[in-house]
DNA sequence: TATGAATGAGAATTCATTCAT
DNA sequence: GATGAATGAATTCTCATTCAT
């Protein structure tokens, strides 16, 4: 994750990410298919952790809002100690295009289904305006997340500043979307 | 455009856009110093409109709401015709690490830097809420037309979808901004 | 066909044909898709003059052991100046086992029927013995023709050494194939 | 032996060949040096039984005909019941350049100078004719059983074919040779 | 004796870029 | 100005072989 957070997909070498792993470069594909597949088990790991933890913690908030603000807590969250593993998902897995369509779009598609599911039960429950189409809210929120996120991978990125900003983002969104 | 939106960046290659442009690859590098800058010029082109595009229009709106409301309709109303850019800008650009890195990143960093200056004038007329800071939420905003406008891109890009999408995202922000 | 008769296929590196021409590695690729095809293309030349001058020559003969003399002259004659080609023939192209099956095999099969006519040829028409199998005696004439050319390209090569060979088989095999 | 028949010599993983012998893949290096010695020890074991076979038999046959004839018999004969051991003589054998020329070659060598003499024994006895070089007529006769065996190794291998084409062969020779 | 995880040298092929015409 | 043939650097992945256990 560190090699490929500092080069990119493209420009990092199989043989750095062995040099920075202490073995040598047949041994990844021991373990890994090809380089691609290298970096896709970094963020497979994740989304896994990210939907169980969905599964498990959703159910528990008492309605729509309250739910929207936990997967919003949860996605900064899962991100908030680990600089490279934030600039891997925003940045570095969008640049191979064979990655993005094969593996990583059937998640974040199934990721943002479940976004717009809690804005259309808000809606039904009418804690949530209906003037608003759930999947644009889903694509909007999550683009959201992500471009906080972005930067702060790319900035200075300090302990509690992503803590915060889910906060702020928060509070906005969820007194925009109230009816 | 047309061929970088169809195969990404890297898996591009130089003599297909000499073949789609009808010229000899050769050619291609008496107008343009590199398959980057090739790629960029694609990209300086438009970010050049919509910067004088917001230099005029920005100043004739009355109060920072609105000016927040003609930045999101600025920003989907130039990719919504074209596809192909709209691709381009999402997803096309972000695979040449050296290209964020080298060009992009000053050009993205203006344009957010507009958008916070519009926040954190509207706070300081009383016409946004004060708890919020002016960078995230630019961020976000950016982030959330970014989103918007990628799953468009990459979905059935049907006309008039981005302008719906950038009506009721307006909605939402500016209520979730309101004092 | 130097280098490949040289260090046989497998050993055979890309660069050391292309430095052998003059040319650099990646203009091999301008002409040959890959280093198989490169082999492959010195003998389907050969293949193709032979088959051609066989469609020509072998009318002319008066009967099926003047036609038989023919093909063991032809044979041995295409490679009696050409040592390299001789060795690449006999030894090197049989080391590509992709080849062999997919390109070789073919023209082999051609070849080993035509000459399987013309003793079949020779039995109707009584000039040869009944009691041989047309195919056995194919693959022994070639086989037989192969080792003394396979020994000949492996050894000092001497100029005229295939020609008496050539004399000499043809002497032993149409007296043992008189009826 | 099964292996090497199936996937030629270089496309054979040494790996496979450990696991078709349900043993690791470096208790093979416990008995054999290499992937080459591998190969070659296949090949070794059966020309040693045709060699003494060779000095056992040949001196109880009465004269260089019914030699010649022993010589044909056996060499089918060994390879009859063997069609994976055909196919590595006459082909995977050959793809290993090293192997050819410093293992295979001295063997082969001696083989043909055991033919080549029992022609110039039956050439002095009066038995076979004077005008034909004993070498070309070794290399002729070897070639001729290659052929025949490849053939057959890669066709259908029938039980009986390669009896009754040695038959066949060692009539026309025999009668070819003839004073 | 056997194992099998680890090694790391080695090579075909691609393609952005050049430059003589 | 335009061409496009030639360039050659650069990199993933394979697999024979080793050796600590």
């Amino acid at each position: 994750m560190k090699v490929f957070a500092r080069s990119g997909f493209h420009a990092t070498r199989v043989s750095e990410v062995a040099k920075a792993a202490g073995v040598a470069d047949g041994t990844i594909y021991l373990y890994f298919d090809s380089k691609e597949e290298l970096l896709f088990s970094l963020f497979e790991d994740r989304i896994d952790k990210l939907l169980s933890f969905m599964r498990e913690e959703l159910p528990k908030q008492p309605d729509a809002p309250a739910r929207l603000r936990a997967v919003i807590d949860m996605q900064l969250g899962l991100l908030a100690g680990e600089r490279d593993l934030a600039e891997v998902i925003t940045v570095i897995l969008r640049q191979s295009t064979r990655l993005m369509k094969e593996f990583a779009t059937p998640h974040f598609t199934a990721y943002l289904d479940a976004i717009a599911k809690i804005v259309a039960e808000g809606q039904a429950a009418g804690t949530f305006r209906q003037d608003i189409s759930p999947h644009i809210a889903a694509r909007a929120i999550f683009g959201a997340l992500d471009g906080i996120t972005l930067t702060w991978a790319l900035g200075r990125a300090e302990q509690g500043a992503l803590g915060r900003a889910a906060g702020q983002l928060a509070d906005v969104l969820l007194r925009g979307l109230a009816p």
